[in-house]
DNA sequence: CGTGTTTGACCCGCGC
DNA sequence: GCGCGGGTCAAACACG
């Protein structure tokens, strides 16, 4: 902005004229423009591809969900939903009534029909003594839960089974790598893949997964949408600082557990460990955290991120070796060996996402809405959300939100809706996000243009790194989801992406800001690999 | 009065 | 078997 305005007549004409190519260029000035313009053509392929994928799945998804609703038992159809469905009781709220839910679910009890001896502790405990879990109820779930009442209330679909396929859903269960179950290895194993997992399950039994998550946090405790009692504090051996703990009080029996605790060597970072699965849908604003602490979950289940894990990981599974998996986002952790990473603490399995590691794709993880901001928001900012921003001249991932309904009080959630990217966010307090806001004064002609061409770029590369990513049609379907829903909700809580760019043309007006929480996240299916690979080969 | 937090006691798994 | 440490319970307390 100052540049502009500021420089020299003379300067400022030249760069105009530059920029409107009626400079004469030299040869490499040229091949420049040219090349950038070919790769601005393919982006526009691409962005055309995609609408066309996007609007297959549509498809695919409208018919599907008239199947469901045709179908007398529809529950029969998902069998691996989880319970969300039938929580209905937990909450004292009928479908009808209760918001649209996305339910991400991450660890192991996902099996409803058991669920409430499994939440019973004692259960819990002759099922450790018993070290037979089944494979049912100790496998590491990964799904996402979509409901909309105004549809029915009845199709509560996880995620997978628009892949129009059990043949997923085996896979899905077959993904699972952290099972201690012995069970596991009658499983008749017939792929590459599955073999890798059998030198998993020769590991001495393992718990519940745990996600940590390190963030730099002032607050208490991160707020991530879900609703958190207190129930113990304990000084830890080696730490100074108290751990707290807490447990889900979002449905009565949800047996997910939180630990809290500052690290010793720097009081500003704040580690959150989670331990279980939520019985219940999720609001939105939740569903960020479960994203995030999924996608920490599930990439380290892919493939090997670091070289911490030897136990955790597959011995020479890389990411080249996966082929599907070179993705910018997973560049993004490769590029951080410290930004995500498996352990194994007190046989838990036990991934760590490290949002404190400066320059990553997640640098700046700002729990804006930390359970303390809640009750001094001001109408300023009055819309919590999480955001996964990042440096754009360092970052292989665009600066985007994941935005959320304002929350009334720091102790209750409300529903959250996907707000796609608002621009009068950045007003607020991040100046090293790459989107400006377009109301500024100082703007002129060519930084719009250059803002544009930002956008474009950034577009571009989340592209990639989206259409690259093997869990494509998946992410598709999750924001598909989310459209879907909050169609029928209220078109006026969705605004237009800020600028043009490959994610709004592959939606009309709306931007699927859900896409970098939820990417790696949602699926840990390898069906999506031709999906993904066919877009990586447009993406070139 | 309902809800959430604090905190000492207790339980249990693990290592020696 | 014993001690240690992590995790949980539950009564007392605080707060709106």
């Amino acid at each position: 902005m100052m540049n502009s305005c500021f420089l020299p007549t003379s300067k400022r004409s030249k760069m105009e004229a530059e920029l409107s190519g009626s400079s004469i260029c030299n040869n490499d000035q040229d091949q420049l423009l040219k090349s950038a313009k070919a790769k601005m053509g393919e982006v526009k392929e691409e962005n055309q591809k995609l609408k066309r994928l996007l609007s297959q799945i549509l498809k695919e998804y409208q018919s599907l969900e008239k199947q469901i609703t045709s179908m007398g038992q529809p529950k029969q159809s998902t069998t691996e939903t989880n319970s969300s469905s039938n929580n209905e009781d937990d909450y004292g709220v009928k479908d009808q009534d209760q918001p649209e839910m996305v339910s991400l679910t991450l660890g192991s009890w996902n099996n409803p029909c058991n669920k409430k001896q499994n939440y019973d502790k004692k259960q819990e405990s002759d099922d450790s003594l018993n070290k037979t879990r089944k494979v049912e109820t100790g496998g590491l779930e990964l799904g996402l839960d979509y409901r909309n009442p105004r549809v029915s209330t009845t199709d509560s679909i996880k995620y997978s089974s628009l892949e129009n396929s059990n043949k997923v859903l085996k896979e899905d269960e077959n993904v699972d790598t952290w099972t201690s179950t012995q069970d596991l290895k009658v499983k008749e194993n017939t792929n590459s893949r599955e073999v890798d997992d059998q030198e998993i399950l020769h590991q001495p039994q393992v718990k519940k997964t745990r996600v940590c998550i390190r963030s730099r946090c002032d607050s208490p405790t991160i707020h991530d949408g879900c609703h958190w009692r207190k129930y113990g504090q304990k000084i830890a051996k080696g730490n100074p600082c108290p751990r707290a703990y807490y447990r889900c009080t979002v449905s009565p029996n949800c047996p997910v557990r939180k630990q809290v605790q500052r690290c010793p060597h720097d009081m500003s970072i704040l580690i959150t460990t989670y331990e279980g699965t939520h019985n219940h849908p999720l609001p939105l604003s939740a569903t960020a955290m479960a994203s995030a602490t999924s996608a920490a979950a599930s990439m380290i289940k892919s493939s090997t991120l670091t070289s911490q894990t030897p136990t955790l990981t597959r011995p020479g599974l890389t990411t080249s070796s996966l082929g599907l998996h070179s993705s910018n986002f997973m560049t993004t952790f490769n590029n951080n060996p410290s930004l995500i990473s498996a352990s194994c603490h007190n046989s838990h399995p036990t991934v760590t996402l490290d949002l404190t590691v400066p320059n990553s794709g997640f640098s700046s993880f700002d729990w804006l809405s930390s359970s303390s901001s809640y009750s001094s928001a001001t109408s300023s900012r009055n819309s919590s959300f999480l955001n996964f921003s990042s440096s754009a001249a360092s970052s292989s991932l665009p600066s985007l939100d994941f935005s959320t309904s304002s929350l009334p009080t720091s102790s209750s959630w409300a529903s959250g809706y996907l707000l796609p990217y608002t621009n009068h966010h950045n007003n607020n307090t991040r100046t090293n996000n790459i989107y400006q806001n377009p109301s500024n004064n100082n703007n002129n002609v060519q930084q719009q243009q250059q803002q544009q061409s930002l956008n474009e770029t950034i577009a571009a590369v989340a592209t990639k790194a989206i259409a690259s990513n093997p869990n494509f049609q998946s992410v598709l379907a999750a924001a598909i989801s989310s459209y879907v829903g909050n169609k029928a909700n209220n078109d006026q809580k969705m605004t237009s992406f800020p600028s043009s760019g490959a994610l709004q043309s592959a939606e009309s007006s709306r931007s699927l800001a859900l896409f970098p929480t939820s990417l790696p996240a949602l699926s840990t299916s390898k069906n999506n690999a031709s999906v993904a690979a066919d877009a990586r080969d447009n993406v070139g």
